[in-house]
RNA sequence: GGAUCGGUAGUUCAGUUGGUUAGAAUGCCGCCCUGUCACGGCGGAGGUCGCGGGUUCGAGUCCCGUCCGGUCCGCCA
């Protein structure tokens, strides 16, 4: 027997007991005749006291940082206590110790504050993973893990699992593929969800399924995006939108209880998409602040020159606002007292590349009713203060406004919100806000191919209503200047997110299970019948068989326990991520394969490559 | 595919206008130390300045290319 407790759970009251513990060996220090070994395994950190009877072993058998070590002793009552960590009433007087295992010196200290940069510890993964700090965020996301699925054990869901190894369908990202030995020149791709699955489980009748599974995109990588990642993926039969949101709004809050400890009793916001681009600039808004987005175009009518009130507003014609597709604005509390050279620093911000802006205007809503402006010369204060108005700005605010081309602006000020937010503080570390986003559109236009998208994805039902405007319309995009005119842009789909903090979650949508909507929507996305049929056939053709109707979703489990975590970053919970090109750099993978493989493959590389 | 920032001791970084033998902290090694827990004191070792080319009397420093890493845009149904 190694050990006969942990090296995280000895106390005050285990005085006195004869004990064995194993670990590695985290510190030393050394005083003469004695000496002083921090022990650490997973579940903690021991202090060991060599006494002086045990020096010339020690001087025989250093040890060093890393060693793994066994010791017997017993349990003391320390004479100095260390209040910071849970042990830190005892140590072990250690009778004897054997070296179970020696290291060589690590790159980089094991320690809460290691020294050691983001490339060398990811090299180092397994050394890496020994910090606390990642043991903390492995052990969140097991937690994370056991809570949704007690939760869904509970409500009568069963976890099946689906294949790695399925069809390529070019629709959507672009699939990792598998090349076949024995089918050669034929591919598996990897799926990217399992998606037509578990709509075939519900056709099956495994009604409540869920499966926390890894997926795979073959798309470049972010902070928050990994191609091999994990979703709690599930699906329900006989459902509507409202049951999936009540079960779901359900899962999140036991998450949030047993894993935070918090009671979100709070209903979960819903808003519609329309509402998030309008409000907020984007379709995952963080409602933890207000600072709602207002469009002064249409408010003021400045390229008529004709504000709301009917007066004259732009006579010096401020060429900026009056060329501009959109002009929108945010009041910012309590940023009236900037300094001329904070607003500098947001203006330099928002002229970033990343955001792209040419220029900010600003206007001070002072607490006498007067206004401070970078358009000073183009506007009198009262107009000014109509601006305000229409921003919704009060006394004390800070107005902040961009003008430019719709898309680009409406993102920009979103951006930009968001980093006000920040910069005020008001986007705080341990509040959460949950929202649900309604009703988006079910299709989105391609310039690139004249057609129509799926915006979430091919298997999502329209909204009840208008799933005869989808069948009794011929999807063909005739005028592209004009594509908004055609009845399927205006399409909602039964679909929705779960946002929180700002952050996509999770979504889903009610699903088609009727043959002719489906084959309807994939006539819309550009393919002929033939096609359909040779890509999906095996779904159609399971909607023949007595479909139910059915819904479900999917989280985005890596990122929901880096926002449990309290971080943006996916990578410090996940055990061994890839990097920013998508290597692993401990495996150094991917790799070329043997000349061998390539033969049994009957792949051989393209010379420009 | 594009933009941008970085690459100097095991590690994290500093390095002025291009100018003597490239520094600090930490880690590592040695000696001293009986109550430390960021232990302390003294001493020591440790560098192809990512790689290749160019400019120059002279390059860590300037220029070009390239590789690697971070962040972002595109992309991510």
């Amino acid at each position: 027997m190694y050990r006969s407790n942990t090296c995280g759970e000895l106390r005050i009251t285990d005085t006195g007991k004869e004990v064995s513990l194993a670990g590695w060996v985290q510190t030393i220090r050394k005083f003469g005749s004695i000496t002083f070994v921090d022990l650490r395994d997973r579940f903690g950190l021991t202090q060991l006291l060599f006494g002086e009877t045990l020096q010339k072993q020690l001087d025989e058998n250093p040890l060093g940082r890393e060693y793994v070590i066994q010791v017997h002793g017993r349990v003391n009552e320390r004479s100095n206590k260390n209040a910071n960590i849970a042990t830190g009433d005892i140590e072990i007087l250690v009778s004897a110790f054997t070296i179970l295992n020696k290291s060589v010196v690590p790159p980089f200290t094991i320690q809460d504050d290691t020294d050691g940069g983001d490339d060398i510890r990811m090299k180092y993964r397994f050394l890496d993973l020994r910090r606390s700090q990642l043991r903390k965020n492995l052990e969140l996301r097991y937690a994370v893990n056991r809570a949704a699925r007690n939760y869904l054990h509970e409500k009568g869901f069963m976890d099946i699992e689906t294949p790695f190894l399925i069809r390529s369908t070019p629709e959507g990202a672009r699939d990792f593929v598998v090349p076949s030995r024995m089918n050669t020149g034929q591919f598996y791709a990897l799926p990217q969800s399992p998606q037509t699955f578990k709509q075939l489980l519900m056709v099956s009748g495994y009604d409540r399924y869920f499966q926390i599974v890894k997926c795979f995109r073959d798309e470049d990588l972010r902070a928050d995006r990994q191609p091999e990642f994990t979703q709690i993926d599930c699906e329900m039969s006989f459902v509507e939108q409202e049951d999936i949101l009540e079960m779901f709004e359900g899962m999140i809050k036991s998450i949030f209880k047993s894993v935070k400890g918090i009671d979100y009793t709070d209903a979960v916001e819903r808003m519609t998409w329309e509402d998030a681009m309008w409000n907020y600039g984007n379709d995952k808004p963080d409602i933890r602040f207000e600072m709602k987005i207002a469009n002064l175009k249409s408010a003021l009518k400045i390229n008529g020159e004709i504000i709301a009130s009917g007066e004259l507003i732009n006579e010096a014609g401020f060429v900026v606002f009056d060329c501009a597709e959109t002009v929108l604005a945010i009041a910012v509390s309590g940023a009236g007292e900037y300094t001329r050279k904070q607003t500098d620093e947001i203006t330099e911000w928002v002229k970033r590349p990343q955001i792209g802006m040419k220029g900010l205007v600003t206007i001070k809503c002072n607490a006498d009713g007067s206004f401070k402006s970078s358009v000073d010369k183009f506007y009198s204060n009262e107009k000014l203060a109509l601006i305000a108005a229409a921003a919704d700005a009060k006394a004390g605010d800070l107005v902040l406004i961009l003008a430019g081309p719709e898309e680009r602006t409406r993102k920009a000020i979103s951006d930009l919100r968001l980093e006000m937010g920040e910069r005020l503080g008001l986007r705080k570390k341990d509040e959460y806000r949950l929202l649900w986003v309604l009703d988006f559109p079910l299709f989105e236009y391609a310039e690139d191919d004249n057609r129509w998208v799926a915006r979430h994805h091919p298997f999502t039902a329209p909204k009840p209503d208008q799933i005869a405007v989808m069948i009794d319309n011929d999807p063909e995009i005739k005028d592209a200047a004009n594509y908004l005119q055609h009845p399927y842009a205006g399409i909602k789909a039964n679909a929705y997110d779960m946002v929180l903090n700002g952050n996509e979650i999770g979504g889903g949508s009610i699903r088609i299970f009727q043959r002719n909507l489906q084959e309807k929507m994939f006539a819309a996305l550009g393919m002929t019948p033939e096609e359909s049929v040779h890509k999906f056939g095996f779904l159609l053709g399971a909607f023949e068989y007595g479909a139910p109707p059915h819904g479900g979703i999917a989280f985005g489990f890596d990122r929901l326990c880096a926002l449990l975590g309290g971080s943006e970053s996916i990578r410090d919970f996940i055990a061994f991520p890839k990097n920013n090109s998508g290597r692993d750099v401990m495996l150094d993978a991917p790799s070329t394969i043997d000349e061998k493989q390539f033969v049994e493959l009957g792949i051989e590389l393209r010379e420009e490559l």
